[in-house]
DNA sequence: AAACAGTACGGACGGTCGTTCTGATAGATA
DNA sequence: TATCTATCAGAACGACCGTCCGTACTGTTT
């Protein structure tokens, strides 16, 4: 990635960036189809054309949506984690950012890539393989983490770290769909304590609830 | 609800469930919005208009939709597992059920009303209502279960109904978005295996898998 | 037989959509 | 200075959308 010298591109990244902000937002609760160009254009005081210009056809939009939202995960909920020591350490953070990034809504929709992936799971092509490559990317770091805890002996009685990370996703994805659904955070606080019974049945050092619990 | 003689409304019945039928279909994979009255009339080798004035509005249409799809899910996961006991046994069932309607894809898209609540979770209205109602009934009915469970002593080490019925449909639901996302039928043996091992941690009959597993 | 109700059609309505073309402007390059 | 290049605005395009209107046909009700 070269560092932008020239004035024009500047303008344009500037111009793409203040769009896709918006359009992360909107994409969260309208879904990626539901973004249009037209609307963005209002939402951002420019033209239809111009927007368009910007970005080449609305499939290339998405993509660059789903980019600007893998962006903003990374800085949320992965690097804050960043802190703690690889292995169960690092992973309770990560359950812990993750439900404060869904919770905290950084998306008016919840977490983006769970409405993105439900949207796209049926519809073949190059936003479906941008959401999925995100989400296999965040699933392997979570896994790597769980392999790492299983090599610290932090969690004794685990063998298999992909069927943890399953079963770490599904409360956690599970937590943001009923949060949105019914306006409310108590689906968190079950996610949570299902986390912790699990992790703790699993052999783990039974104050792991402190980690994951926000502080 | 009673029973129709009118021959008028006889056939508008017939018309209707022809158009709803595909409807479901069409909507578990493009979503509720993404469902037109334009592409139904074609898909059905109807007028828009007719189909239009079959269901009055848009909103009207996509509430039949929803209802239709509560039909089928009753036809294939519920019922089926009446034929088991009240309590663990019934649970189990339909845990197998509910896996064999969501990978034997009754709907294309996978689950309905995972896609459906995705998509409307941010978007209140008469829609989201009926979507809501929906899976509130089935987790409800999931929940009584459970209760039923517990108080049987099938589950000596379970006190919260409510917490199992969110990890349970948590574990389901995952399956089902990983599955369709990847078109892998992998995700439904994580869930069972899953599934099982936190009822046998629960104190279940440990041949509890026998009921999980298809026969 | 007459009045009414429900289903279906063709057609037209205003609106939104993504895309494309033209031209103006600002900035880099030679 | 002259020549490209990138960012925009304006305008128009064809396609699709949901809705409404008038009309015809069928069946029910009185």
């Amino acid at each position: 990635m070269p560092i932008v010298i020239d004035g024009r591109r500047a303008r344009g990244d500037r111009s793409r960036n203040a769009v896709l902000s918006v359009a992360t937002q909107l994409a969260s609760t309208d879904g990626l189809t539901g973004v249009s160009i037209a609307r963005l254009a209002v939402e951002t005081s420019s033209s239809k054309s111009g927007v368009a210009a910007l970005f080449g056809s609305k499939e290339n939009l998405q993509v660059a949506i789903v980019g600007e939202a893998k962006r903003v995960f990374t800085d949320v909920v992965v690097q804050p984690a960043r802190t703690e020591a690889p292995g169960l350490d690092r992973l309770c953070a990560l359950v812990r950012t993750w439900i404060g990034y869904s919770s905290g809504r950084t998306f008016r929709g919840g977490c983006f890539f769970l409405a993105a992936s439900a949207e796209f799971a049926a519809h073949p092509g190059a936003v479906r393989d941008a959401i999925t490559e995100a989400m296999d990317l965040w699933r392997s770091y979570l896994e790597h983490q769980i392999a790492l805890s299983i090599a610290d002996g932090a969690l004794p009685l685990l063998d298999d770290a992909t069927q943890l990370g399953f079963e770490l996703e599904a409360l956690l994805s599970h937590a943001n769909a009923e949060s949105t659904l019914h306006e409310r955070s108590e689906p968190y606080r079950r996610a949570e304590r299902a986390i912790v019974e699990r992790l703790q049945a699993l052999g783990a050092d039974p104050r792991v609830l402190d980690r994951v619990r926000a502080p």
